[in-house]
RNA sequence: GGGCGAUUAGCUCAUUUGGCUAGAGCGCGUCAUUGACGUUGACGAGGUGGCAGGUUCGAAUCCUGCAUUGCCCACCA
């Protein structure tokens, strides 16, 4: 098969990856060892992103490599029905057509998303799948699918059993955009400038008044209390005495409470139990009423008509002005303070009293806890395992329901007549069930994404089931981001341990984000993001692995660039052209044999290839993803390409060629998989596909001729420095006398540095080349030799200068005292080397004077 | 307020128990060349490793302080 001149990814990228899939090339094998990656499932509703790419080029080129190992690799799929995201988007389309949520019952909102999503499902499938991902499409897993859903009840149902699940009132994040509540972690919160408003409560009377400090004034409204500190002179002797709320005719006590910090403000606290976390449990200590003043719409309720359906901002103002009219503002000041904001709607969260569904979670993470430190988990990098530990030993209540109809429906049922009495049912597509006689009815909410999803190790490997998969279990490593260590591997950790007794993967590595090209974050509102689909299509797909997998290391954040990416594409050009010159020289049908190393280059390459195939494997299995990466760029570059392809012009050895393709494919192909499959199957010798094919072993090769070769290397190096510093205006011949070294590779020597002859000679004559440590001189004129001779001069200097530092070294007693043995061999070898050199600069220099 | 990370060539980044002359890609300069590849080849220039101290025979690497910068966590109104 002829090859085209340069490699077009575009031509064969969709073909191969038919070829992988039409071959069950991704199932795992039977006989090996197992080796499980699950992939963190991208949102099955959206695009990909080059945060992905990143993530599933890293997992993938595991999966290849231990593939090659031997390994029954399985690299299980998955797609995330991404609860609140995807709810977010469709409530988009609702408003696009004037319609919202509560035109419609909770199960045809479900139905409708359902469709919605699954006729987006194949976009982001088809996008891993031009991205060369090798997962087994057939054991995919959506997170809605019923063995999902099934295993989760088990979860809640044992939970529940167990008495860690608990219902109850209790503040939660409530954004007012979406409507439904959120975790803690999902808060984002900000520093911002704020103002501190002190204002004035009178006494029944009128005659007295306490001045509380707010950045919240609206909230007023819904107080149900002051609170002082116990200790505090200034309030002694109001505590227990009554107040009038402004703006209202309410009464409400003024308190005692430990949480009050005298110095901060006025000393004195609005206490608003149903908006506020710190005044709700404040609340609950006093038995205070806990008054809504702020619905769930954001809009005022319960408040006088003034300030009826107000939004929050505007009900601030409004309260303000009120205050300023009825003389009760004390000042203000500005003061800098966190505020919690929906990081989906970029609005301010709104503390709100709801009844939800939490996981008690000290236990479940004490356990976690253990299991870190017993270093059950290799975490790379290392350091994010202890900012995980501090999480854990810090962590909350877990708040599960989400007011959202998109989701796994929370398997609960509410007695009709007994609202405190809830049962555990899994019947959720009846809206009521009968029970002994008892009509209960369905809890409404669903569960948050992520308790599902922290249970993915052990759902999609059918663990709890033991199915086909479960020997996968635990899983060897969980590859994803850096930014869910805490929302997703920390849960699944915990929930692992919960239902398994054992950690869920063995291993966490974790990616940083891939930055714009300018080391800016990327986001849809800034209009920086890349679209990896676009760099396939232009640069294609390998190119895009090696660009985005080079030069980047654990757990940091680091920008895209294009350049790596050209770098790639440059790369495949040339593993095409390296296979395209080499089977144009075996020609078709080319007889494979046994690979026996002839000539020095041929002993060099063997032993180059050899070692880089056992250092490129060993950063493959520690991770090291760019070393691996850039070992496999220089040494099918420089070793492959530019010395071995240049010397086999030379002295060829075809079965060497075969063997060095075959080799330089197989250490490539999990960080470039489609072109070096593309090359393998123009191959005459292969019938089977390169990603079976198994990682190269060593072959024999002799040293001495190895080394020989290296100094051919340095004595062509020293050639082709020397001409392209002294240009002249001619080639030069090389001399030789007596080396047989010379003699043998002359044509080899000739072609590499580009000289015009190479020939015995009498006598020494014109510049001398050193370096390499063989008799070889350059027949130059006397200018272009008066020239080097300037040259040469500095560099004894520089020879003498660096003798000096190591005599200075190797006299130093504490030196030779503590320095390793194999060091100081090596300073006297270097010292031996450098005195040789500086020997044969000064002859050479002597022998012109 | 607490924690974590970063600072190395013009740019983006490597350098893993402290030890060859601190490397790579891109960019830059000089030259070559059209029988594998211009998505090429050869050669080269370019670094007081943020700053100031310390430990050590030896520090980009360990310690202390400072500066700049990014991220995460946190219920003080």
């Amino acid at each position: 098969m002829k090859l085209a001149k340069n490699y077009d990814p575009k031509q064969y990228e969709s073909t191969i990856y038919q070829m992988w899939e039409t071959a069950d090339a991704f199932a795992p094998s039977g006989s090996g060892e197992p080796y499980s990656i699950v992939m963190p499932p991208p949102n099955a509703n959206g695009n990909l992103h080059i945060g992905h790419a990143l993530t599933f080029n890293l997992q993938d080129i595991l999966a290849r490599y231990y593939r090659m190992q031997g390994r029954a690799v399985a690299y299980i799929p998955g797609s995330d029905h991404a609860g609140f995201e995807t709810w977010v988007v469709y409530e988009k389309v609702l408003t696009a057509e004037g319609k919202n949520r509560f035109d419609f019952s909770r199960d045809q909102l479900y139905s409708q998303v359902w469709n919605f999503v699954d006729e987006k499902r194949g976009t982001m499938e088809a996008q891993l799948r031009a991205l060369g991902i090798s997962a087994i499409w057939k054991d995919t897993v959506f997170t809605l699918d019923d063995k999902v859903v099934n295993t989760v009840y088990g979860t809640f149902k044992r939970m529940w059993d167990e008495g860690m699940i608990y219902r109850g009132e209790r503040i939660v994040n409530y954004s007012t955009k979406y409507q439904t509540s959120y975790a803690d972690i999902e808060v984002e919160h900000r520093v911002e400038k704020g103002k501190l408003w002190k204002i004035a409560y009178p006494s029944l009377d009128k005659i007295k008044e306490i001045v509380v400090a707010t950045t919240r004034p609206e909230t007023l409204l819904g107080d149900t209390a002051i609170a002082v500190h116990p200790d505090d002179e200034r309030y002694k002797d109001l505590i227990g005495t009554k107040v009038l709320v402004p703006l209202t005719d309410r009464e409400i006590p003024v308190i005692a409470d430990e949480y009050v910090d005298p110095a901060f403000g006025t000393g004195a606290v609005k206490i608003t139990p149903a908006h506020d976390p710190n005044d709700f449990e404040v609340g609950e200590r006093h038995n205070l009423p806990r008054l809504q003043v702020i619905g769930f719409d954001g809009k005022m309720i319960n408040v006088p008509p003034q300030f009826m359906n107000l939004e929050v901002m505007e009900a601030r103002q409004k309260v303000l002005d009120a205050l300023q009219r009825e003389q009760l503002l004390r000042g203000d000041e500005d003061i800098e303070h966190s505020v919690g904001y929906d990081y989906k709607s970029g609005l301010p969260i709104q503390p709100m009293v709801k009844d939800q569904w939490f996981i008690s979670m000290k236990p479940l993470a004490k356990r976690a806890i253990d299991a870190l430190n017993n270093d059950e988990i290799d975490f790379q990098p290392a350091s994010r395992k202890k900012a995980l530990i501090q999480y854990l030993e810090n962590i909350r209540d877990w708040n599960i329901s989400r007011q959202i109809p998109w989701g796994i429906p929370i398997p609960a049922f509410q007695n009709e007549k007994d609202p405190t009495d809830w049962i555990f049912d899994a019947r959720v597509d009846q809206e009521k069930i009968d029970v002994n006689g008892t009509t209960y009815t369905r809890e409404i909410d669903t569960f948050d994404t992520w308790f599902s999803s922290g249970q993915w190790p052990y759902i999609t490997t059918d663990y709890v089931t033991n199915g086909d998969l479960a020997k996968f279990y635990p899983l060897n490593v969980m590859e994803t981001g850096a930014d869910i260590l805490y929302s997703w591997v920390g849960r699944m950790i915990m929930l692992g341990l919960y239902t398994t007794d054992q950690v869920p993967f063995k291993a966490v590595y974790l990616n940083g984000l891939v930055l714009d090209e300018k080391g800016k974050k990327m986001s849809k509102s800034k209009g920086n993001v890349i679209n990896p689909i676009e760099i396939v299509e232009s640069h294609g797909s390998d190119a895009l692995r090696l660009g985005i997998v080079a030069a980047r290391s654990v757990g940091q954040d680091q920008a895209f660039s294009t350049g790596k990416v050209l770098a790639g594409r440059n790369f495949c050009n040339k593993l095409w052209n390296i296979a395209r010159f080499i089977e144009n020289k075996l020609g078709e049908g080319f007889p494979v044999a046994d690979p026996q190393p002839k000539t020095v280059a041929d002993h060099w390459i063997v032993r180059q290839l050899n070692s880089a195939a056992e250092q490129i494997g060993k950063q493959i299995e520690e991770y090291r993803f760019a070393e691996a990466g850039d070992a496999i760029y220089h040494v099918i570059w420089d070793d492959v390409a530019d010395w071995y392809i240049e010397s086999s012009k030379k002295q060829d050895n075809p079965q060497m060629l075969a063997w060095v393709l075959d080799t330089s494919l197989r250490i490539a192909h999990p960080f470039a998989p489609f072109v070096t499959e593309t090359i393998w199957q123009t191959l005459s010798w292969h019938e089977e596909l390169l990603i079976k094919a198994n990682w190269p072993t060593p072959l024999e090769f002799n040293d001495i001729a190895a080394a020989e070769f290296e100094q051919l290397q340095t004595l062509v190096g020293e050639a082709r420095f020397v001409v392209a510093e002294l240009p002249g205006t001619k080639k030069y011949d090389l001399l030789y006398q007596t080396d047989s070294l010379i003699a043998d590779n002359s044509d080899l020597i000739q072609h590499l540095a580009r000289l015009s002859g190479v020939r015995q000679a009498d006598q020494a004559k014109g510049l001398r080349l050193a370096a390499s440590n063989r008799e070889a001189w350059l027949d130059v004129d006397e200018d272009t030799l008066y020239e080097h001779q300037t040259n040469q001069e500095v560099r004894l200097g520089e020879a003498r200068l660096r003798a000096k530092n190591l005599e200075g070294r190797l006299s130093n007693a504490s030196y030779i005292d503590k320095a390793p043995p194999h060091l100081i061999e090596e300073t006297k070898k270097d010292l031996e080397e450098t005195q040789a050199l500086i020997e044969r600069l000064a002859r050479e220099l002597d022998v012109l004077e």
